[in-house]
DNA sequence: ATGGTATGTTCAATATTATGAACACTTCTA
DNA sequence: TAGAAGTGTTCATAATATTGAACATACCAT
């Protein structure tokens, strides 16, 4: 069985399933103690997953992504390609979410980066919910088009075209596209590890 | 643990994992055996999988689907969702390929249709690659814009907008988007199940 | 009919994953 | 400094997935 750029001597991970649930674990700002409370497994099986020693099976995977959350889909997005790439033609960003919220990312992972960018197009209606991404990171962006309430704790403001926002990821936060046409932000964000 | 549309009794699997994996095998033109073969997995592993009597784990899912060959992302990208849509605005199209060549089809999943219909985006200098995807059905479209090379066996035709194909699924094909500007094809395709 | 080949399914044995408790370590707080 | 609470890791055991062979059917050609 051959194996690219694998981290561990055993492997019965051919693909790098571990190393992305604990990046995107970390990511939500979760130990492997809370997801295991989440998620309704135990935090030594998200050890043994994310050190490589064990291939999880769909159903526990399931589990775990619903925990931090994150599609199925949406995990497996970031396919091995020849990375440290420098410049990115339009309709290579890669699409890390699709329905009324698409979000397209440039560059296909983000595993050896530390900043995050991200061309998001909402749909009239359009709402991220609220959510908190409890790293310690930043984020900003610009809008391009349209018109997105964004709420961030008390705060609330509706910015259109040439308006920006800016604040630690910690923070509470919401994005909803108002009015008749669809809302392009372009936006970056900081993730804690590396 | 709760399930929606489970059609088996025992339930090991919560996402609809061996439904997806039979109706994309059976799309291929792969028998059980056929499958085991190309993905070194035993026929039985695929049965009980496609049963829904085991949840794989994800290096073996992961091999099954190299077989196919599908990637793990286009394989969870069809999550539930309300179906029995009619209208589909141009956004809600499902990206089930990415990269140089893109395929967005129209409704999220194919399970209960017998019509798949795509809208093709070729970069400059894509290329499927010879395929042959060996199921019953035709499949046929039209050109909207830019020009592609369109190879089915020995035949071979650059087409232009305005110009269509249509042939069986069995025979084996080939498309390649020429010139300098990007291919547009909306194409529809016969699955042979259902 | 008869043999050959294909299909998907089932089952006991084996290999792997999932679990819960214990471990080693760090960080914080009193 | 001591204790509590946090972190990720390890390990026997229990639970589950995987395997190979046998089975039941269907289809086709002789």
């Amino acid at each position: 069985m051959f194996n690219i750029m694998n981290t561990s001597n055993t492997s019965p991970t051919d693909i790098k399933t571990g190393a992305r649930l604990r990046y995107l674990r970390e990511r939500a700002g979760l130990s492997q103690r809370a997801l295991s409370k989440r998620a309704n497994v135990p935090n030594s099986t998200i050890s043994l997953i994310e050190s490589g020693q064990t291939s999880p099976s769909v159903s526990s995977l399931k589990r775990l992504l619903d925990g931090i959350p994150i599609g199925m889909s949406e995990f497996f997005a970031f396919e091995p390609e020849p990375e440290h790439k420098v410049f990115f033609a339009a309709e290579e960003l890669t699409k890390i979410s699709g329905g009324k919220l698409s979000l397209r990312q440039v560059g296909g992972n983000l595993f050896g980066h530390s900043l995050q960018i991200l061309h998001e197009t909402y749909q009239p209606g359009a709402d991220t919910g609220l959510k908190a991404y409890q790293h310690d990171g930043e984020e900003g962006g610009i809008v391009v088009s349209g018109r997105v309430e964004v709420t961030v704790e008390e705060e609330r403001k509706i910015l259109g075209p040439g308006d920006a926002y800016l604040f630690n990821s910690n923070r509470p936060h919401r994005f909803k596209a108002v009015g008749a046409v669809e809302c392009i932000i372009i936006s970056a964000c900081t993730p804690p590890s590396f």
